[in-house]
RNA sequence: GGGGUUAUCGUCUAACGGUUAGGACAUCAGAUUUUCAAUCUGGUAAUCGGAGUUCGAUUCUCCGUAACCUCACCA
């Protein structure tokens, strides 16, 4: 039997980066043994429902190179992938498990439900559906029925039973006692199947053979083995099941990571110009790893090496440090020409697209203003015109984490730095002789002419050094005034390879 | 409170019941260097606690502890 796997998202919100990862997992095991990978809409939250979410989570799954045999948009041999529209089959399934006694009408309204919960919360009661409409007899529920109550669904779950399944991804047994299990609400009153219904039903008939969902599906886990069991699929057409970790935020210990951080938003790190392949990777090894611990991995490297036995059982924590290595490597690993294509690509296709909210949510930070986040997207659109981008891209290349960093680190080129920082711990011993060398150096540059063979690299650096030695302080002092004075502070890419960029006037108009 | 899950350096993780408990990121020191990086070399750093099983426990069992998930007509 060919290999299934599904992502079953609700269209009830934007996906954030731990969407990506899930996908990662069932993509790869779906991949890796061949077979099809089935992105199913849950949307039976009419309430929640969130237009244009699907849509949204779809572009930006794509956006990562990762894509879907069957779904929605693309159909398939079990079509329709959507749930709403196949609410006839639920309908069935439902009264097939009433007929059978899986499960039965219940027509407590929603007040008495509140009520119940109260009370046995009050007495520090388990709280729990006390199985009134179990006692319902059948002249009742006709009665009922006749009358047009209202009714919902509810699994029948059997007195002093084990219930128990084996987890793919932790490798455990887990047991329950049913008397511990809820008669779960399997098909809401406007007619409409809960997830549990809906979800088992879907990946039967869809013939899923594994399923990965999160860990907070682990306590409902009992129900869905009653429902599999009542809808009658035999052992070995039920889907197997393993739940997974959730990424946990290190600002907020013990806390799952919220699209209220910008790095976790799925297009946050995207617009801050880190790279699809370093994200990718980094995902991957949240919550899987291989024996030999390679930390390495393209996509397609990914699927080859994939393997239920790395799936991890606790919870990660997300490194926003280890993040950035990766980019940083990926960064590197380009040619200067790719790089370039890569950097301008992003411009293009995410910062210049990107809308206003999500600028401000994700480049603003305290360290940098509205204004200058917008004055910097002013820089991009520039860069894109210049011919000589990838002569400035390759001095920052190695030194940037990623392009948004690398859009700062060039400003200098394009922009005669405003507020020029003289107040740096380097020089503060010389703050004095600053006038004079500063004086020197405009001479030493101003004197040469920039067609002559003079000018070049050698010939500043001889300068300098001259300079150093009649003013008597370290070379690399010298070198550091005329780095502030052109950049505006004290880091830059390497200054004399900067300054031939440059040019003589724009150099003088500085010093 | 009930039920369930999890627990190795700061972080991500490796270790057929037998290792000086390994790697990566971070961090620290050194080399390189006109700054910042990048690169290279080296260092610091962990088995949650307590019993038990065993010749031997990070690994198996039990008891604690902590964290997480769940206890909706949401998924």
């Amino acid at each position: 039997m060919s290999v299934r796997t599904r992502y079953a998202p609700s269209p009830t919100g934007y996906a954030h980066l731990g969407f990506v990862a899930r996908v990662l997992i069932n993509y790869a095991m779906a991949r890796k043994n061949g077979g099809q990978f089935v992105w199913r809409n849950e949307d039976t939250d009419r309430d929640r429902f969130v237009e244009g979410a699907l849509e949204y989570n779809m572009k930006w799954v794509r956006e990562f190179g990762l894509d879907w045999d069957e779904g929605p948009d693309k159909g398939g041999p079990y079509a329709p992938y959507t749930q709403t529209e196949r609410l006839p089959l639920y309908k069935e399934a439902y009264e097939k498990l009433i007929t059978n006694d899986n499960a039965y009408r219940c027509f407590c309204t929603k007040e008495r439900l509140d009520e119940l919960r109260e009370m046995q919360k009050m007495s520090k009661q388990q709280t729990k559906y006390d199985g009134l409409c179990r006692l319902l007899s059948q002249e009742e529920i006709e009665k009922n029925l006749t009358e047009g109550k209202a009714f919902t669904v509810r699994i029948k779950v059997p007195k002093d039973r084990k219930i128990a399944f084996d987890d793919i991804i932790t490798h455990n047994h887990v047991v329950w006692d049913s008397n511990d299990v809820d008669d779960y609400i399997i098909v809401k009153s406007n007619g409409i199947p809960t997830y549990h219904l809906a979800a088992m039903y879907d990946d039967v008939a869809m013939k899923i053979t594994h399923v990965f969902r999160g860990s907070e599906w682990l306590a409902t886990t009992p129900v869905h083995v009653l429902i599999l069991e009542g809808l009658g699929v035999p052992k070995e057409d039920q889907p197997q099941i393993g739940h997974f970790t959730v990424i946990l935020d290190p600002n907020t210990p013990g806390k799952k990571f919220s699209k209220r951080n910008s790095n976790f938003k799925i297009d946050g790190l995207i617009i801050k110009g880190y790279l699809r392949e370093a994200i990718l990777n980094y995902l991957m090894l949240l919550g899987w790893a291989p024996k030999d611990n390679r930390e390495l991995f393209t996509l397609t490297e990914f699927v080859e090496a994939f393997g239920l036995g790395g799936m991890q059982k606790a919870n990660p924590t997300w490194d926003q440090k280890k993040m950035d290595w990766f980019n940083g490597h990926y960064s590197r690993e380009f040619k200067i020409e790719e790089y370039t294509e890569q950097f301008k690509a992003w411009i293009n296709k995410y910062l210049l697209t990107a809308n206003a909210e999500d600028i401000t949510t994700v480049l603003v930070t305290e360290e940098m203003s509205q204004e200058k986040v917008n004055s910097l997207i002013e820089l991009a659109k520039k860069t894109l015109e210049d011919s000589n981008l990838h002569l400035k891209l390759a001095l920052v290349q190695e030194r940037a984490v990623n392009f948004w960093e690398v859009l700062q680190q060039i400003e200098f080129f394009y922009i005669k730095p405003s507020n020029v920082d003289w107040n740096i711990k380097q020089l503060a011993k010389i703050q004095d002789k600053l006038p004079e060398i500063k004086t020197k150096i405009h001479d030493l540059l101003a004197t040469l002419d920039e067609e002559s063979t003079k000018w070049t690299q050698e010939t500043w650096e001889a300068g300098m050094r001259k300079i150093a030695d009649e003013t008597g302080v370290k070379a690399g002092d010298v070198f550091m005034i005329l780095r502030v004075a052109v950049v505006g502070g004290p880091f830059s890419p390497p200054l004399l390879e900067s300054l031939q960029l440059l040019g003589k006037a724009y150099i003088l108009e500085r010093i």
